[in-house]
DNA sequence: ACAAAAGTGTTGAGAGTACACCCATGC
DNA sequence: GCATGGGTGTACTCTCAACACTTTTGT
């Protein structure tokens, strides 16, 4: 991590370091972001989004949690939170230098208080495909935490974070084609759920104007990741 | 990035931020990771993965880049460079607080002088398999980075970065094999090959004690990504 | 001729995909 | 009954994986 010369660690010009969140919802059939408005220069009233210095003596995933419970009051349990990417070019931000090491959160609707954090006017959920103006790199971070979130979805089953601990099936296959994108096949989607094992029937039924669907739960003790299939043998 | 507070962006303290780089090549059938000797406390006389602090006007790739050849001398066309993870738990570095945004480099044997760096002594290849201790948090460093090497091996084509630019399907079968510790077919990884497109044959062969090996090339144009498998279809 | 390594083909099992069909409820 | 959404099964195609076989060189 340092070199092993003579250098004296106290001697080099330090960087800021920030940790931000890119914080997912699944709201009013679409996969939305949390952006928070901002009010001093730079990027003054442009969106951004949450984020803060990192204190000396937490750690970057603490801190990343604590931004998360700012904005959203969640706590740790009720989110899945990952380490995104650090992005630090010199210049990203006009003030000084700023590493920032960017995460990303899937949190499910139903934990979101109505009323988030201060003033409801300078926090909201925008939808994926009708972002604002961004302040500094932040496009960038969004769209490379879409990637992997579209990415991890197809190989984990992080989807369920997304939604609350009761789902019918059919709000499952939902969340991934909102979050995917496609349009998915709905006996193969779940006769593969039913092979994996990842989801487990309960008591209870819910009402849609059919036929009333089952509700399920996801399983802790299911196997979340799946092989990945090889370019080579 | 920053909280849209009213913050003074230079009057919070700022740890130190280092890049390391994990650097993989394969060498006598072995996959190998290259250490430096640390000379000073911390860890004095303990091995460490070559590192540095980052520059105020230079990039996190760029510093990364820069340490990758302090050490080996190779440019920036010939290695595969990636980021890998931030490391910065408080206490990392008995020093003061130090972040390090790690990467890990796939280099080709071939590409590497004999006489790497200043004091061959101090610099050495190390078999996964058989590491020294190492200083700070390197062990988990290494361990994610193999972690991420093998699986990077399966759905996309940087082993090539590990071959020189002419190889046979042997040596590169060979190279596939000791990365990921399994055996492999030689019949399916040739017809997987051969459907993917991704290596041409080029003029020449290779003597290899049997029938001789015709030589191939990677092709650029290749399609170097394949779709990973569907948790859910 | 035989050893050694290169290189190709075959076959059965299982996964992926498209689609058709039946079931339970409200009106 | 019939509209609406829930839920299951089938049949075809393609990939995966194990293994047998042929080819080309040196000695």
């Amino acid at each position: 991590m340092d070199t092993p010369q003579t250098y004296d660690v106290t001697k080099f010009e330090r960087p800021s370091v920030t940790a931000d969140v890119v914080i997912f919802t699944v709201l009013e059939a679409q996969l939305k972001v949390l952006l928070i408005k901002r009010k001093k220069w730079p990027y003054q009233d442009s969106w951004a989004i949450p984020g803060g210095f990192i204190k000396m003596d937490e750690s970057l995933e603490e801190s990343a949690y604590r931004e998360l419970a700012e904005e959203t009051n969640v706590t740790r349990e009720q989110v899945y939170l990952e380490q995104l990417y650090t992005f630090g070019d010199p210049g990203r931000d006009p003030r000084t230098r700023v590493i920032t090491v960017a995460y990303f959160a899937l949190v499910s609707a139903d934990q979101l208080n109505p009323q988030a954090a201060d003033d409801a006017a300078d926090v909201g959920w925008f939808s994926i495909h009708d972002l604002p103006a961004l302040a500094f790199d932040h496009p960038k971070i969004v769209s490379y935490a879409l990637t992997r979130l579209r990415y991890k979805l197809e190989y984990t089953a992080v989807g369920f974070q997304l939604l609350p601990d009761l789902f019918t099936l059919h709000e499952l296959q939902n969340v991934y084609e909102i979050v995917l994108g496609t349009s998915l096949d709905k006996g193969n989607f779940r006769s593969k759920l039913r092979k994996t094992k990842v989801v487990e029937m309960v008591e209870g039924r819910r009402d849609t104007g059919g036929r009333p669907a089952r509700l399920y739960r996801f399983r802790d003790d299911a196997v979340a990741e799946i092989k990945a299939r090889r370019l080579f043998p």
